[in-house]
DNA sequence: CGTCTATTTGAATGTACTCAAAAGCGGTGG
DNA sequence: CCACCGCTTTTGAGTACATTCAAATAGACG
């Protein structure tokens, strides 16, 4: 894991002292994950919020039919979870799990609880994370019910060029919400052109 | 306005003191709306985050082709805004209007930024206004891939039955996804059972 | 290599949209 | 107070976008 790179990224939302980043650093505990390895499982109580250093993870959720609809992709940088799960303790409806061999920093609930009160300046942190976060759905949801799906795969190829590059097609598919059949119809229509 | 309630509100998250209130309160400027009156116009830069104390309004995109796609309907003590105009300055993608005759308290973005440097409690408050709304937006892209127009529709009904009863349904469509048209053919359906 | 999974292809089907017209509903002015 | 106007909702017929199912082909990994 890149420190250096780290802690530059952070220097975009907050300005930490060495102390500061230091004790940060402490709290985040690394995991390896191997390609198609879990780092949550449906039914498991998410325990912890996840900070993306290497690969990608995909966290989807898997309808009453067995079918897998993608919420998000995450690579480096990005932090994942089940927010809804890792708020309430409730079962996770999501599961997490490395698209490629992957590398994460996991912080506990209660680490983070922790967090707040040692350096208040992570909730400014968090609070532009989340606010970030809610731009782009905000935009996801705007294009899925505005937009055809060829229109909305376009928009992914040009917003997330990177993943396209690193995911299964079939994810790419389940997060604009369509079938992978049909992905691959529109791909073979615009190849034409 | 009612400022009972909305201390009370506050206290959900965050504990001010009386003078801290004051402060907060004193930066909030009132704004009543008659219904179909306008709070953000298409193209316009995005000047306010709006705390909505009455009545209802409806934050909209109109595409290409002229249809309206509803983003967000906001209630009382309900935040809403453009945040991509807002935050970035850039003109305005959405319009908000009122649905109702409403009232809302503006906040600037300016006084917004205030309000962290003299109150950094509000990032924490903030924080969890946009982690709860981020949460609500994953659940509403998961049932716009995940399910039938119907089924969402059912959701809808039992997530925001006051919403429901307030604002035409043309809107609930659009929010859905679906058209206007649909949305009537669905209702016909579920009333013959 | 061989096996497993992902992708492609095509035909049949279904969900949701378009367009046009009628019916319902609410507000406003005479 | 009610008649009219504009907007919303309903209805139906025809169409398009996207799914399902099944089978063939292509790729990745041990």
């Amino acid at each position: 894991m890149d420190y250096q790179a780290l802690q530059a990224n952070f220097r975009r939302y907050i300005q930490l002292t060495d102390e500061e980043a230091q004790y940060f650093f402490s709290l985040l505990k690394p995991q390896k994950l191997k390609a198609r390895r879990l780092l949550l499982d449906i039914g498991d109580p998410c325990l912890y919020f996840s900070l993306v250093t290497e690969g990608c993870l995909v966290n989807y959720y898997t309808d009453d039919n067995g079918f897998e609809h993608v919420l998000q992709f995450a690579t480096t940088f990005w932090w994942t979870a089940d927010l809804q799960s890792l708020m309430n303790g409730t079962p996770s409806m999501y599961t997490i799990k490395a698209v490629v061999d992957s590398e994460v920093l996991r912080l506990s609930r209660a680490d983070m609880e922790l967090l707040y009160q040692q350096i208040p300046k992570f909730e400014r942190y968090f609070r532009i994370i989340f606010q970030n976060a809610l731009m782009s759905h905000q935009t996801r949801i705007m294009q899925n019910i505005a937009y055809p799906a060829e229109e909305r795969y376009r928009q992914f190829q040009q917003t997330y060029p990177h993943i396209e590059q690193l995911v299964p097609q079939k994810y790419i598919a389940s997060y604009l919400g369509i079938t992978p059949e049909f992905l691959s119809k529109i791909r073979r229509k615009m190849a034409k052109k």
